[in-house]
DNA sequence: ACCTGAACACCGTTCAAGT
DNA sequence: ACCTGAACACCGTTCAAGT
């Protein structure tokens, strides 16, 4: 059932990925997903966690650009996905996992920069999102050209200042 | 009128803030407020302006924590505030001067590197703000004792790799 | 110029009742 | 155990009509 909730996100989006669209896809009645679901809220957590399913588990000796670009792609690979995760976030069932990974690849750094890259990441896709959504509605206000273009640019600028071994450190 | 979405949003939180329900605020018809603006996102983007309103304009001689903890602040002054800036990013009318101020701060870095700040930013305090919700609602499900305990470590590690001046970066 | 009244096509959720 | 039917209290938005 979280199967056919990932694909109506996909298909239709956030904004109209309702419970009664849902139950009509699965052809039920609305008030058939309240047996298997407290609320939407909850449906949606479980949701977020299978967008996240697909990040590698943590490991010590792989690159923070790696884990992060996993994290990303698990992210982007569903319409919203990344602002379905933000909104659940709260109840993280999902998210360690992928914040663990990010540890491990920090290493021996302070324990909150796996706490920042993430929020970094949560951040970007959300926006680039956002974008993609505004764009396929029409109305560009300014109109720059393309508005995913400097997209990785952006991305690998962040995760390069958050890799401690991209740069010497100071040591306080 | 954007003032009034404000108070409201602030008292009852984005996912309460109905046209129909502002409308009563103002005690008017549901339908008067589309003479003034077209749909509730383009109201959701002029209150978006309003809550980025206090972040002061570019300089070049302030450091990079003092711009980054302005926006912060500016974005968790209003309930939900981080979440609105964010869900109406695309139309960036006020955003522009936060990431300019940014870009001020940051020197001759590269320009990405302000884009990345900025969604570092808005991830940490919308992330920051769902948890609030969570907690104020009840339900912490592993509950760790203080969401938001580790609060400013979290964003200071991430403004200090950030921040040009606090490690020498790689040449490259 | 600015607002009302009434309607249209939707929501999430609950709960008795069915099988 | 799992679902239906019907209801409750809501949504955003449109549009003729009023002043």
């Amino acid at each position: 059932m979280t199967t056919a909730a990932l694909e109506l996100l996909d298909r239709v989006g956030l904004p109209d990925l309702s419970m009664r669209r849902l139950a009509t896809e699965l052809e039920v009645q609305p008030s058939a997903l309240y047996w298997h679901f407290p609320s939407k809220q909850v449906l949606l957590a479980a949701v977020a966690d299978r967008i996240l399913e697909t990040v590698p588990d943590a490991a010590a000796d792989v690159r923070l650009a790696a884990v992060a670009a996993a994290i990303r792609d698990a992210l982007l690979a569903y319409r919203d996905g990344a602002e379905v995760v933000m909104s659940t976030y709260a109840m993280r069932l999902g998210a360690r996992r992928a914040q663990d990974a990010l540890q491990a690849a920090l290493g021996d750094a302070e324990p909150a920069l796996a706490d920042a890259v993430f929020e970094f990441i949560l951040g970007h896709a959300t926006l680039l999102q956002q974008r993609m959504h505004a764009q396929s509605v029409g109305a560009a206000p300014d109109a720059g050209p393309d508005p995913t273009s400097g997209l990785d640019e952006v991305f690998d600028a962040g995760i390069r200042a958050f890799d401690p071994l991209s740069a010497a450190r100071r040591p306080a």
